[in-house]
DNA sequence: TATCTGTGTATACACCGTACGGTAGCGAGA
DNA sequence: TCTCGCTACCGTACGGTGTATACACAGATA
């Protein structure tokens, strides 16, 4: 088994969903794979390559999405993907947006959601086009982003109200009983019963509906 | 001058805004103070609670921008002070949306966009509340992170084309020139010429239409 | 056999965040 | 006034990081 960036790109991904971008370092995989950390400059150029290779991976699972024939269906199963990916691999949401993803499947999936939005009503020309993307992205982009440091608190907290008021107590609900922010103490009180998957769907179609125009149904 | 929290808050912000959070260390901080490096933490726990600092002091300035009354003026008024901000401070979007922003000016900004979403059309319960914000802050989140990230590659390519197909063209034309990816390539070949803050403004008021169930006018 | 080439490895460097021990100054009590 | 205790400050040191570079060694070729 003589090494590769598969193989590499495979054990850096397991580390990761382990322990965080932090907790990935060069030397660490190596001892993983039981080899020298210098050996991995002969598949990799920088960390951040090595990134890229992880990030290219974690896309071929979307793209798989991004086969559907109808355009709506597409880019709700692409966002999905997306999501679901972000959820189980939660690294990816740390470099999601953070710099251009141009591996062969990140194109492809970016390929695909553009073809379909091409075919969306109300996308009319290339700026359109553009403009629409760059929408549909953005939130995604910003929603799974969201989630997951949700989540990341969440899980360090617990989600029992008494622990989490216990280990955010002392500043967050000092804060919030100074009675200057109402609306989201109010919020967070009241409003952590929501599905995060039903909201995610709720909103990209709330997204989806502004970008064809058409009034939400 | 005794040194303090914002002293070295607004230090570490100049360096960031000039080096990038990478270029951002607790010693060179001290060094940029003529102190030793362990000085800064009688001041401050950890280099992320620094960071926390940092965004906090951002956030106030975007805080200025939500005093509107109209809450739709205010709410495209704290979405462009937040742009902004990102823009004059790039490593800002780098954090945004990575951890949950609990600084007093990050929770006035949400109370002031919480308040005004409320008063939206549409916006019914708290349920609605907290999904038009989720979508908001999430659209807000990942514009302003992809803006800023294709900011730096045309920086560091340069915007000129041929510079540009000279730095990503060993990798990206020839991906390109595969024709794998069409829609993506008239994009890159078409679609250089809109301008950012337009974009920003449509997409966001696309968003906010969503939210309000209006047809976009 | 001697040399050359290329591949895997170990060492080394500059830097990072921060734990820890020491010290100097100063206010309070004897 | 002297001393004690405490606080605020500071330098050093440790274990880690990414990676440049020098080296060892195997296999191929002259």
């Amino acid at each position: 088994m003589p090494l590769s960036r598969e193989k590499i790109a495979a054990t850096a991904i397991r580390l990761a969903d382990a322990h965080g971008l932090d907790g990935l370092s060069v030397r660490r995989i190596a001892k993983e794979l039981g080899v020298g950390p210098m050996r991995l400059y002969d598949y990799v150029l920088n960390r951040s390559e090595l990134l890229d290779l992880m990030v290219d991976v974690v896309y071929a699972r979307i793209a798989e999405a991004g086969q559907r024939s109808e355009w709506r269906a597409r880019v709700l199963a692409v966002a999905h993907a997306t999501r679901d990916a972000a959820l189980d691999h939660e690294w990816f949401s740390d470099l999601l947006g953070g710099r251009p993803h141009l591996g062969p499947h990140a194109l492809a999936v970016g390929e695909a959601t553009a073809a379909a939005l091409s075919q969306a009503p109300g996308v009319r020309g290339i700026d359109d086009l553009q403009r629409a993307l760059g929408a549909l992205n953005a939130f995604i982009i910003g929603a799974v982003r969201r989630e997951v440091t949700e989540r990341r608190t969440t899980r360090s907290t617990g989600t029992d109200e008494a622990a989490f008021q216990a280990s955010l107590g002392p500043y967050l609900t000092r804060m919030l009983k100074t009675g200057r922010y109402p609306t989201v103490a109010r919020l967070v009180i009241d409003g952590a019963h929501l599905n995060a998957e039903e909201t995610f769907d709720h909103n990209l179609t709330t997204v989806l509906d502004g970008i064809t125009s058409r009034p939400r149904t």
